[in-house]
DNA sequence: GGAAACCCTAGACCATACTCTAGGCCGTAG
DNA sequence: CTACGGCCTAGAGTATGGTCTAGGGTTTCC
């Protein structure tokens, strides 16, 4: 066979086995075919999908977000608009790592404060995202 | 003066006034002293908790691991167990990190893509977070 | 000193993203 | 052929993170 049940790909993706039936009327999936008696049939594809929003939403995607990101893809038609979107997507990723690197260099200097007890006033996680704007 | 109120607050931070008390609730923003009619009285240390707040919302993290990343720092008496939950959190800004990266690369290749009118099917951001872990 | 523009609390309501329940159909092993 | 597990749909219920309303006090400024 090589399909998946419902019940079997939810198991693999280590979601509930509604989330799975939640995310296909979310559009967040490929076409989803049906035995004759109405069952789903998934395959590896459908699996990719669960997998890619599940770590999406860890991201700060919203699944509205994420439905857009996966649809992007590069039709010779749609060519410019994709563009832009994509574009755009890339500046809020580009974004995101930012303001992670910063949370990360915060949280390592708080660490190295821990280690050697030092004073750590302007160790907070918080100061991370301050100021902004680095240069490019 | 040079404290804000509730309304005053909200409105630099960009939130709903509701947001405010409800943070507040949360425990996400440090003691709010009150005036003697028991009105809040907020300064820039709680601006910058707001902003933080949903800054890191949009990177992921639920309110109440926001609390927690908030409530890091170098207590010395803490030590130990504070380093070890720093670490756990690197680590995991680090999986984010990555995870925003490789969704950048297949962003960028899709951008290229379309500019090319090349063929794409590689191209999907959904490939993006298959096959995980590259070499550090 | 009074009215417009604020602030307060308590609690109801909302959107998103699930998660579960009820009532029923399929499929296969005994 | 029937019992049991798994699937189906429709719809209700839950958790999180707000957002709004009602009923009332406060502050400011002319």
């Amino acid at each position: 066979m090589s399909t998946l049940s419902t019940g079997e790909i939810a198991e693999r993706a280590d979601v509930n086995i509604h989330t799975v039936r939640y995310y296909e009327e979310r559009e967040l999936l490929p076409p989803v075919p049906r035995s004759a008696a109405g069952h789903r049939r998934f395959d590896d594809e459908h699996l990719s999908h669960i997998r890619f929003v599940k770590r999406a939403q860890q991201l700060g995607f919203t699944l509205e977000e994420i439905r857009e990101l996966l649809s992007l893809r590069a039709d010779p038609e749609a060519g410019a608009e994709v563009r832009q979107k994509t574009e755009g997507k890339i500046e809020e990723v580009e974004a995101k790592i930012r303001d992670l690197k910063r949370i990360k260099e915060k949280l390592t200097e708080l660490e190295e404060a821990c280690r050697e007890h030092g004073d750590a006033d302007d160790c907070l996680v918080l100061h991370a995202l301050e100021g902004g704007e680095e240069p490019d």
